[in-house]
RNA sequence: GCCCGAGUGGCGGAAUUGGUAGACGCGCACGAUUCAGGGUCGUGUUCCCUUACGGGAGUGCUGGUUCGAUUCCAGUCUCGGGCACCA
């Protein structure tokens, strides 16, 4: 690519950074830290360094933060901007058990390009500070924190069922798993009970929801944080068993204003009391149903779309009013969440109002909707004219001819008065809700239950404990061992931290055991140890830590990478946390993030770190798809040979992926071909065929990937156009978190702008000091538009706009070219300006401007309000909201000297001939208008 | 179904507090330079009418508030993302 030596220029700056140490960044107690300027953490979310090295989506984040990094040091912040490796993962196990390599040997490899490939680019990481997670210095402490952990009872063993994948050979963690089948391979996941490692994240179930108000967060990451917290309040009621009574069926509801509308019960088909209160003659079906419901997979359960369920034979009693309402078992009822059984208010919930539908059982309701509501949901049998009372009739009558049951909380409550008397088995009075709204409803039968000790306020959250092990060699060992106490039982015994790191056995086998255990079930002479503290014998745990272990807390290792004594320095740690700055994908907005601020919360409780919350300001970069795709459709005929045209709007996916396509309107097969560009046109909302008008085509940017050949390979672009371009394409696609298809011509249009920025500073032919930069004062035009490219660039880098920034970048350098010469010091303060964005071009300008130094600290220039002001304006003048001319006035003119300016524009004068003026609005430094009538 | 986000030229996008819609870039057209191509430079480029001056329409759609709406309000459609029997 022509233009400027960017091949040459680029290499020649990063070896001179790397020389100089330029971004080594000290910290409290290092030599050369300076106390007295401000700390900055600018975050980058480390990568995996997969075998495919880097994709064009990495350096978005990455060139971000870089800018800000850059600028902040111009600014007089220490910066401290680090770089890892998330380097244990599946991928480089599974290759070892493809191949028999080391995953370590693997994994080195991929860090050897990965770090190539961003040092290419000139990010101004400090590389001092690298960490690798799989390095066993980083492990010790990743292993000390478990123990933290296990030390405050937030680790503990359980029997869970575990998502086993016999392919993978592997048991993967909930979120792993998509559809009932694994996330990676779409290979078929089981339930298989499993001794296991659990973290009790549910205890920080309220202060993981409760932390989430002061951050500086997307709201979309914050409701999905809370969405998986899910958070429910409500009571915990104890219903009776009719005919044993030392029974209770115990349910958790949000709705306990609605128990008098209790019609049945449901319990999960794997809930303990089923065997004991299911009677005789409903045992086969009962057993029948459990077996079959045990079968299915998560996926079955999910695909399936009617309600199915089977009576049990028993009754349970509402403790509210005694009466008797039969016990169903029903998989629309999960197991796993309150306490596997509900209450069923078929009036007032939409899934109990379906399967009360299909299996005939009566529906009573307690909640009066409002009258509004019950006009709009009036279903065809229901003549909506009715006035409210007759249509309430209808509802409490026949609540399914109206298209929805009542599920709000805006009605009164009735059909609810158990006041008459005591209620069977409970002596106190019976509760009265009728008339009362649902909230005051909800309180009263509450604080009913409590007295009578039948229920209580209770609080539910979706959030689970976190599974905490895998069956995988290449993770955190465990440091935990299995040794026997006095009694000779069996006993989870923690390492002291004198014995960590403890490290991976080699092995000759990377495939786990045949009965999922870990392949580390295979290293005797490992496995096989001595408890350290009695010196009785003692077994390794052979289960490893999930990815997620590492990437909770890597950012507070940066703080101190190198430190033996402690994962790192308290002083360091209370000057740099919080982290001010964190870009990353939107893919982590949940897990990776809700866990480390998990393990955050616990290292402050612990007193280790001085934050209650690591991430101050998150960002999620949007992502980058492939070039636009033009798709045309045909069919196909006997012969397999593709013919004629189907436009667009009748093609369908036949499946997923967008594979295979059909006819919507004969389900004929289609095939999808691809359409040059140039043989489209627009028409109307859409493209179609240029040759056959009426043949639409489809439009779109797709999801980089391998399979679809779309994936453009950040290293082809360098080779090219150079980093700078690069990183500057990146950031000038458009904002920072919005989804954007990639188009490699663009890159041409900013690779221009960096070619005529060199020109403008430099000669051509000698790469020196340009003629043209003369050692003179700016003129006052000059300082204008200088200063107010100063003012642009720093409000659009404080706000992340980078795309407004680089703008503006151009339009100073289309106007200084438009001079024919520049002053040396407006050439200068324009280079800082281009730092940020293109830190080696900026560099070479520099040291031919004159400069032994790297610009990298080099005092940020400011604006000057004073020369941003303009002498003259031109504003608006518009008539009757309609724009009819502009006129120049002064910058300070007043209102009456902008409408008298106003009124003597030709056109404006036109206009204002046609009518009286009955009103004048004059906006200083903006615009008139005349209203006329 | 529920919760977020977004709809602006041929394309990516701009308009930060309600004040000249389309900055900047791509593409395209014309011109200059050049043997030619490429590159570079210049001019133009929302659509329609007009030689021009100028006029009309226009920010997914339908209404509303306002002197004035891409921006505020109500409704609606489409697309993208997330969650999804969580009682």
């Amino acid at each position: 690519m022509a233009g400027y030596p960017h091949d040459e220029i680029e290499p020649r700056w990063q070896d001179y950074w790397r020389e100089h140490e330029t971004f080594r960044q000290p910290g409290p107690g290092d030599d050369g830290f300076d106390a007295d300027k401000p700390g900055f953490y600018a975050l980058d979310m480390f990568p995996y360094p997969s075998g495919a090295g880097l994709h064009v989506g990495h350096p978005e984040g990455y060139t971000a933060t870089d800018i800000v990094s850059r600028y902040k040091r111009m600014q007089g912040f220490n910066v401290l901007h680090p770089m890892g490796w998330d380097a244990f993962g599946l991928p480089a196990e599974q290759a070892a058990i493809r191949e028999g390599i080391h995953p370590r040997v693997t994994t080195e490899r991929n860090v050897e390009t990965f770090r190539r490939q961003l040092q290419r680019l000139g990010f101004s990481y400090d590389w001092s500070r690298e960490v690798d997670t799989t390095d066993p210095d980083y492990v010790k402490w990743t292993q000390w924190i478990f123990l933290k952990l296990y030390e405050k009872g937030l680790a503990y063993e359980a029997f869970a069922p575990v998502n086993w994948c016999p392919e993978l050979g592997a048991v993967l963690s909930n979120e792993e798993v998509v559809d009932g089948k694994s996330e990676i391979g779409g290979h078929p996941v089981v339930q298989v009970p499993m001794r296991q490692w659990m973290l009790r994240i549910t205890e920080y179930a309220d202060r993981l929801l409760e932390g989430l108000e002061d951050l500086d967060w997307p709201e979309s990451v914050k409701a999905m944080q809370r969405n998986w917290i899910g958070k429910s309040e409500g009571a915990e009621v104890d219903f009776g068993v009719f005919g044993y009574p030392e029974l209770h069926i115990r349910v958790f509801t949000t709705r306990p204003d609605t128990l008098f509308g209790a019609t049945y019960m449901v319990l999960a088909p794997e809930h303990p009391l089923v065997n004991d209160i299911t009677t005789d003659g409903q045992a086969g079906a009962v057993r029948e149903y459990v077996e079959a419901a045990a079968r299915k997979t998560e996926r079955d359960r999910m695909e399936q779309k009617a309600k199915t369920g089977v009576f049990t034979g028993a009754h349970a009693v509402n403790p509210v009013n005694g009466q008797k309402v039969p016990v169903w078992i029903a998989d629309y009822v999960l197991a796993g969440y309150g306490t596997g059984a509900i209450m069923a208010v078929p009036a007032h919930d939409a899934r109990d109002f379906e399967f009360a539908q299909t299996f005939g059982l009566p529906i009573r309701p307690v909640v009066r909707p409002p009258a509004e509501w019950l006009a709009q949901h009036a279903g065809p049998d229901v003549p909506t004219e009715t006035e409210a009372d007759l249509l309430f009739g209808e509802y409490n009558d026949a609540p399914h001819h109206f298209s929805e049951v009542y599920t709000g909380n805006e009605g009164l409550l009735m059909n609810s008065d158990a006041s008459g008397g005591p209620v069977a088995d409970i002596a106190d009075q019976g509760v009265r809700l009728d008339g009362l709204m649902v909230p005051a409803a909800k309180a009263d039968v509450t604080a009913w239950l409590e007295s009578n000790g039948v229920g209580r306020r209770r609080v539910n959250y979706k959030l689970r404990d976190w599974l905490f092990s895998r069956q995988r060699y290449w993770g955190e060992p465990i440091p935990i061992v299995h040794t026997t106490d006095e009694d000779g039982d069996v006993v989870p015994k923690p390492l002291p931290p004198s014995a960590l790191p403890l490290t991976l056995p080699e092995v000759d086998e990377y495939r786990p055991a045949d009965n999922g255990e870990s392949p580390l079930a295979n290293a005797t002479a490992w496995i096989e140890t001595t408890d350290p503290e009695t010196g009785r014998p003692a077994r390794r745990e052979t289960n490893t830590m999930p990815q997620w272990a590492g990437s909770c807390w890597y950012y507070l290792r940066f703080l101190d990478p190198d430190n033996d004594e402690a994962p790192f320095d308290p002083d360091k740690e209370r000057y740099w946390m919080p982290v001010d700055l964190y870009i990353g994908g939107a893919e982590h907005a949940v897990l990776h993030l809700l866990y480390a601020r998990f393990w955050h919360k616990v290292l402050f409780d612990a007193g280790v770190v001085s934050t209650d919350e690591p991430f101050q300001k998150l960002v999620n970069q949007g992502m980058i798809l492939g070039e636009v795709e033009y798709t045309a459709f045909r069919r196909v005929g006997d012969d397999g040979e593709p013919f004629g045209w189907v436009s667009a709007e009748h093609a369908t996916e036949a499946d997923e992926d967008d594979a295979d396509w059909q006819d919507a309107r004969d389900g004929s097969t289609l095939v999808a071909v691809p359409v040059p560009e140039d043989e489209v046109t627009k028409q109307g909302d859409g493209f179609v065929l240029a040759a056959h008008h009426d043949v639409r085509v489809n439009s779109r940017a797709h999801k980089m990937s391998k399979s679809r050949g779309n994936v453009v390979n950040p290293d082809d672009i360098v080779d090219a156009y150079g980093a700078d371009s690069l990183r500057l394409y990146e950031m000038f696609m458009g904002p920072l978190e919005q989804t954007k298809p990639w188009n490699t011509r663009s890159v041409d249009g900013v690779h221009r702008f960096l070619s005529r920025a060199y020109r403008l500073v430099l000669d051509e032919e000698t790469g020196r000091r340009a003629a043209t930069v003369l050692d003179a004062e700016p003129t006052r035009e000059q300082q204008r538009v200088l200063h107010a490219t100063i003012q642009k660039v720093t409000d659009d880098i404080e706000g992340l706009r980078f795309n407004t920034a680089i703008a503006s970048l151009m339009e100073f350098v289309n106007a200084a070219t438009k001079w024919g010469h520049i002053p040396q010091p407006t050439a200068e303060a324009f280079t800082l300006l281009l730092s940020p964005f293109a830190p080696h071009l900026a560099e070479e300008l520099w040291r031919q401007l004159g400069h032994e130094e790297s610009l990298a600290y080099a005092p940020w220039p400011e604006a000057d309000p004073e020369l941003l002001k303009a002498d003259t304006v031109e504003i608006a003048v518009q008539v009757n909201g309609k724009l009819r001319g502009t006129v120049q006035v002064d910058a300070e003119a007043d209102k009456d000297a902008m409408l008298a300016a106003a009124r003597e524009e030709p056109n404006v004068a036109r206009y204002l001939e046609e009518g009286t003026v009955r009103k004048e609005i004059a906006v200083p430094g903006r615009l008139v208008n005349f209203v006329v009538a």
